[in-house]
DNA sequence: CGGTATCGATACTGCTAGTAGCGTAATATT
DNA sequence: AATATTACGCTACTAGCAGTATCGATACCG
């Protein structure tokens, strides 16, 4: 069993340090199994660990996939960024995430999940969207409105495309779609 | 019980012509509990129907309701459309058709339910997209890789929106939507 | 050693998509 | 008018999944 990483102090038996093994089952499970087969069961199974510790972290299934997006889209490429390049590498950079094993699937699963679940919206646009709009709207420097009308062109229309053919977008296609967001900032 | 609508010479009882008012209960229902509660039971008797009634006509859920977007999108703008407006009137009743009631919900319910489920993507896809395609294909001259990236940038960001917020996308911001998609094509 | 909180395991509820079977109703053909 | 054929409503059913409850065992703190 992988070892505590619970703060000092903290009485009782500490968790233990599973996330990253149950983030990376998410992973291959979705790839594996898509979606829809990729239950919490499995996901937990594939962990090594018992369905219900999942639960005691993450309240559904929804938020945990969730959880599971937001560290696969940590650390976006920001720092070393020349300006000149504007949006470009930005948006390959989330092109190249959605495309890599799992990552598309879940993206676009549980997207579609928080549609009728408001609790699952506000997980999903807490969590996984505002921390980047916040820190796009400092570096761009550009209104609110106008980042998430860039986040929803370029994340939507790259799910889009995943869901429609079952493939990543392809290269040309994503230069395209980073060509045409830069004009909207211009 | 609506009389039939059966081609004449076909033996045996004539089927009902209750399509109508299924696609009715279908919008109603999606309007009003969501794509996850609006469940096939409910869409039937809200069109005083019996549930195996609409599995003798489709053959499953995403089916049923890609039926209903074909006819909530059937007859697009394209008659009276003003070559110098561009693609500007129809990214408007693309956004205003989403925007209806129990539209965006089932477009954005069915569209995830696609993603992990091949035999629905290619109902979906034949279906739903392809004619459109095509149409677009005639009309604007593009090619086909043009025609399907201006699809999945319309469809995908408004959805993306509707998925993200619950409400559909504002006047405004479908305006800037139009006038980017135009820029792409000119 | 005692207190506390997590862990694995098992069993369970509630809900949904989809199927099966049957008696009945509607139409075309003869 | 009788018959063949197909659809209809109804009821019951299966299979699978999210999420919950319970409990003995375990790990850490003081």
């Amino acid at each position: 069993m992988a070892r505590t990483t619970t703060a000092a102090g903290a009485p009782g038996r500490p968790r233990s340090s599973v996330d990253a093994a149950v983030f990376a089952a998410t992973r291959t499970t979705m790839d594996e199994l898509g979606y829809a087969r990729a239950t919490v069961d499995r996901i937990a199974a594939a962990a090594g660990i018992a369905k219900t510790t999942i639960y005691r972290r993450w309240p559904s299934k929804g938020a945990l996939i969730t959880a599971f997006l937001v560290d696969a889209f940590d650390a976006p490429p920001l720092e070393d960024a020349d300006p000149k390049d504007g949006l470009g590498p930005l948006v390959r950079w989330v092109a190249a995430k959605i495309a890599e094993p799992g990552v598309g699937t879940a993206f676009a699963g549980v997207f579609t999940d928080a549609v009728n679940d408001p609790a699952l919206r506000e997980i999903l646009s807490t969590r996984l969207q505002e921390p980047h709009v916040l820190t796009l709207q400092e570096i761009l420097g550009e209104s609110r409105q106008r980042v998430l009308f860039v986040v929803d062109v370029v994340v939507g229309t790259l799910l889009h495309r995943m869901g429609m053919t079952g493939e990543p977008m392809a290269d040309d296609d994503v230069a395209a779609l980073a060509a045409m967001i830069q004009r909207v900032l211009d």
